[in-house]
DNA sequence: CTTAGTACTC
């Protein structure tokens, strides 16, 4: 009964048996030991056994499981030793503790002075082999046994696969006399692990029955790589699902696109029961970080607060990043803040969030609160120092602070940090010392590098730079259109017509992927999409947007707004030029705010690419016109409009 | 007592 009680993780009612027992003997000292250690308690465990009047082999053995499971392996070994009499299992738990641990040569050590083996010694022996690469002395172990059970064959099996060798662990597989759902699994893990998909899911569907983590590891691969519609196929198809199942398929929805998808996956989840867990808490927190979908950030960290993984370090970086992808620097600044011990990560997070904001200052507060405090800083941190000082126009402390990284804080530069110099030398307008410094860097420039550069020849009008700069990242990202459009719009803005026209021939040549630009809003909990263009729009209430749309256009022309032709690359007469600025995505977004996000609230718009410039001179005014803070999230960083002003001071 | 998984935060 005591065990009973244990089994079912009612550690209380079974102490409350226990003391009201009348008579005691070793078993039952024995049950609450083990049972303690099943429910992680050692040192209540290690209370009874001090106390107790007589000690058998298994007291003592359990509890050298207890202490190996609590990770401190020494005291089980301390214990081992001074245990009087030794079976089967006290060595084979202490062993596979070392295992555990990596200690494989103390392993082998004991294993070779055991002085009798049963199969499962010896399994545990060969999984140890294995664990460590050394197949060829497992195999031979698994030769020499007079006796072999499914374990040890499945060990055998899961030994080769997990070291590359699928088609001897298939061969292995094939000629063993028994499987169970965990040799299945195993030889589908070989498959997907070595990427042989194919062969994964011919196996998968040749199974018996479909196994619960075998159906997790088809979701996580298969998704992963692209095939998101199989890994739904097979999540639909369960019978049975456990957490492991959720968190793959939200996880999978996330990584690849699918956001609203994962939402719709995490409410649906908790509908049918299961409980929240860790990852999902992860995966979660970025969808909303990635969406920006405030409401549903707000309502995740609600959940969370109610869970156990309200302290952790982990979860609470990624809440910031949550609150700072969604533009609530308030709210992230107030997560952070209630940490007293931070880590580098945590800092990093706050630090990079103000920078991507463009508020350089707040960034180097925190920056100098983090040395301080006596945390290190890392390279991360001076990616976020670096791109502050560059968003917010500080070239000389920028420079102090290239340099200290190196001398102060032994940090070597890496490619990034030498695109945020390039950057912030470029947003200065000092384009050529910015193309000196990608001559002089120690590395090759990348394509990141490159588009730094450009952005500033764009800022700047250096055509002739900015030619060159294209060129390079068309040599390392062939299928990049984003240059092209770039430099067309320098063209354009020049009323080059038929440079526009030949980039836009090379471009339809190199067959380059033109990501569509497209804007969302989170109006109501609800999440609106609008894609840009000149089409006619898909949202259901596309008629009042319009309205609102054109009701904006003449108050805008009234104050003098004149549309800017030069980012439209076509070449067409000046009212057509307007009319297709006048549906990018960002501007139907922000219309839809107007309409819907009531007076006082700011209107938060999310864009996957970096915002149009007449766009942004547009927005400034509406800004300005309607009286509301807007917030723009473009793919780059955060434009706050407030009365006819942008906190990037125009340059992004 | 031995075999399959689970956690990508700046």
């Amino acid at each position: 009964m005591v065990a009973a009680y244990f089994e079912s993780h009612k550690p209380r009612d079974a102490v409350l048996l226990f003391d009201q027992m009348p008579q005691r003997n070793t078993v039952s000292f024995n049950s609450m030991i083990s049972g303690y250690v099943k429910n992680g308690m050692v040192a209540e465990a290690r209370k009874v056994f001090d106390v107790m009047p007589e000690r058998n082999v298994v007291s003592w053995t359990s509890m050298v499981r207890g202490y190996i499971q609590e990770g401190m392996v020494d005291e089980a070994e301390r214990l081992f030793w001074a245990m009087p009499h030794k079976n089967v299992v006290s060595w084979t738990v202490m062993i596979g503790g070392l295992l555990k641990e990596s200690r494989f040569e103390d392993a082998k050590k004991l294993f070779d002075m055991m002085p009798v083996k049963d199969v499962v010694a010896v399994t545990n022996m060969i999984s140890g082999y294995c664990q460590v690469g050394r197949l060829d002395e497992a195999r031979e172990l698994f030769d020499e046994m007079p006796m072999r059970n499914v374990f040890t064959w499945t060990t055998m099996v899961s030994g080769y696969a997990k070291n590359g060798r699928v088609d001897v662990a298939r061969k292995l597989f094939e000629v063993m006399p028994g499987r169970n759902e965990v040799s299945w699994t195993a030889m589908l893990m070989g498959y997907t692990q070595s990427g042989r998909m194919k062969e994964a899911f011919e196996l998968f569907e040749a199974m018996p029955m479909k196994w619960v983590v075998a159906c997790n590891e088809i979701i996580t691969r298969f998704g992963l790589s692209g095939e998101v519609n199989r890994a739904r196929m097979v999540f639909e198809g369960m019978k049975e699902r456990d957490e492991g199942t959720w968190n793959a398929m939200i996880k999978v929805c996330e990584r690849k696109g699918f956001e609203l998808e994962a939402l719709g996956l995490f409410v649906r989840m908790q509908r049918e029961g299961v409980e929240l867990n860790f990852p999902s808490f992860i995966s979660v927190l970025s969808v909303c970080a990635s969406l920006a979908s405030l409401d549903h950030g707000r309502q995740v960290h609600a959940r969370l607060v109610r869970s156990e993984f309200d302290q952790d370090l982990y979860v609470a970086s990624v809440l910031i990043t949550m609150y700072v992808k969604c533009g609530d620097l308030v709210r992230a600044k107030r997560i952070f803040n209630r940490f007293p011990f931070k880590d580098v990560v945590m800092w990093n997070s706050m630090i990079t969030g103000y920078s991507q904001h463009g508020l350089g200052e707040d960034a180097l507060i925190v920056f100098r609160d983090m040395c301080s405090s006596g945390i290190q800083p890392d390279e991360v941190t001076f990616i976020g120092v670096l791109s502050a000082c560059s968003y917010s126009g500080k070239v000389k402390e920028g420079f102090k602070f290239f340099e200290a990284m190196k001398c102060t804080y032994q940090v070597e530069p890496g490619i990034e940090h030498y695109a945020c110099m390039v950057d912030l030398l470029g947003r200065a307008g000092r384009v050529d010392e910015a193309m000196e410094l990608v001559e002089k860097m120690p590395m090759e420039p990348d394509a990141i590098v490159w588009g730094a550069l450009l952005g500033a020849c764009r800022n700047h009008m250096k055509l002739d730079l900015a030619e060159f700069a294209v060129e390079k990242i068309a040599k390392l990202e062939p299928k990049n259109a984003g240059p092209y459009v770039l430099l067309s719009h320098m063209y354009a803005s020049r009323g080059r017509w038929r440079d526009v026209e030949v980039l836009r021939k090379k471009i339809n040549a190199r067959s380059v992927v033109k990501f569509p630009g497209v804007s969302w809003i989170e109006v109501e909990k609800k999440v609106h999409m609008f894609t840009g263009g000149d089409s006619k729009g898909h949202h259901p209430e596309q008629p009042i947007i319009t309205k609102m749309l054109e009701k904006l256009g003449g108050i805008l022309r009234e104050t003098g707004y004149c549309p800017d032709g030069s980012f439209v690359l076509h070449d067409v007469d000046e009212e057509e030029k307007t009319h297709s600025l006048g549906y990018h995505s960002e501007k139907l977004a922000v219309a839809y705010g107007l309409l819907k996000v009531p007076e006082g609230m700011p209107i938060r718009v999310m864009k996957n690419l970096r915002v149009c410039g007449d766009c942004h001179s547009a927005i400034k005014l509406i800004a300005k016109v309607t009286g509301r803070e807007i917030i723009l999230r473009d793919a780059n960083r955060f434009h706050h409009f407030k009365d006819g002003h942008c906190s990037c001071k125009d340059f992004w």
